[in-house]
DNA sequence: ACCATTACTGACTGACCAGTCAGTAATGTA
DNA sequence: TACATTACTGACTGGTCAGTCAGTAATGGT
């Protein structure tokens, strides 16, 4: 019965109300998928009531094209400058590029944008459109100039480079679906370290030229 | 204004409707998800109406279970027949395994439970525990099998077993995630054959032991 | 031809939720 | 302290859809 000073019921954060509910949004949205979120949910989580995520979000359809953009694009120019900088081997280069993305995007909440992408694609094919332009075009890039640099010095075998880009990113792609699907249901995985090593000895040594 | 002989407008067809409602429900799961997925669609695709549906399947989520149960199911003895019968070297048996789980499931309407179950495993936890039991640990119990026979042959190198395996199998998940997601929002993919081919020389050159 | 059985239908209902908007209160200003 | 502005609220509405059930017609038996 007693209320020993609470913190104002209300409060004005015009400023922060966007990336809390696009966090809230996320969280959400990869773990029901998009038609089984309740924005009640998303804006309770967020602290606010659902009359305020419609003062920042004009719809669900809105909400969910904001949080496959701004969740994504702020870390594509990363991995742009890294290839830009490196300077070393190609082998070291591609095995960068996969720690780094892992460690940027595949560890952390925005590894769940990945499972969302695909479960939601048949849904908004604009969207999809949009992310496979913006994203995945633009990393298998990356890819792309780092195969054709190693092939280039006789570093890796002459192998389908198109091929190849979706062949070694697929399991980066797999080890963070399932951190989001089935892994949060008690089906035993072990740890993305050894997954990573696992890979990167496998497909360096598929690489090489020998 | 004619009505030249039609079929009875009304058909009864007990035995083929479980079957007929399984295939239809598959094709609306895997394209929208469980939730955007109205029971109403399934049955006129079926060819039946929605309180046909409720005579063969007691909910909507009774028949999301039977289709991930009757889906997978029938092929999972197939792979293990096939390991059994084996008798080659672990190479050909590897190779062998991954393009039939193709042939069988990968390329077929099969593939779309991989995206569904991934999807929908946060929603339903008693179905994901299921076909991690019924299907996850049989599969891997194969590819397991085959590495440990290649590696105590000498044909492969010693490497860690467990994560080996989920490794050489997430491309061939993700070229059929990729059929049932991005791939038909016209977003590019080359031909399953040349991709296959790249894994297998990328996969067995990073496994041979030199 | 008549009846009994049962596969099948589709209008109905109750629950749920995206989206609205009149009202409330926090903040800045004078 | 009074007023203006506006960030925020939550009860409400309209549409959608899972699930129901009284009724219909196809089939097989006599």
């Amino acid at each position: 019965m007693n209320h020993p000073q609470e913190a104002p019921v209300r409060q004005r954060r015009k400023e922060a109300r966007p990336a809390e509910l696009l966090a809230a949004a996320l969280d959400h949205f990869v773990e029901r998928g998009f038609a089984a979120t309740r924005l009640e949910d998303v804006a309770a989580q967020a602290g606010v009531s659902k009359g305020t995520l419609y003062l920042y979000f004009g719809s669900k359809e809105t909400l969910f094209k904001a949080v496959i953009e701004q969740g994504i694009l702020p870390v594509m120019a990363q991995g742009e400058a890294m290839l830009a900088q490196h300077d070393g081997d190609a082998r070291s280069l591609l095995q960068g590029l996969l720690l780094r993305w892992w460690e940027l995007i595949g560890a952390t909440r925005l590894g769940g944008i990945v499972k969302l992408m695909i479960s939601e694609a048949g849904n908004f094919p604009d969207v999809a459109q949009y992310y496979y332009e913006h994203v995945i075009v633009r990393g298998r890039n990356l890819l792309r100039q780092t195969l054709e640099r190693g092939i280039a010095t006789g570093e890796f075998r002459d192998l389908d480079i198109e091929s190849a880009i979706d062949v070694i990113f697929a399991p980066m792609l797999m080890l963070a679906i399932w951190r989001h699907s089935l892994a949060p249901c008690g089906c035993g995985k072990q740890d993305p370290e050894t997954y990573l090593r696992t890979h990167l000895d496998l497909l360096l040594n598929g690489l090489e030229n020998k």
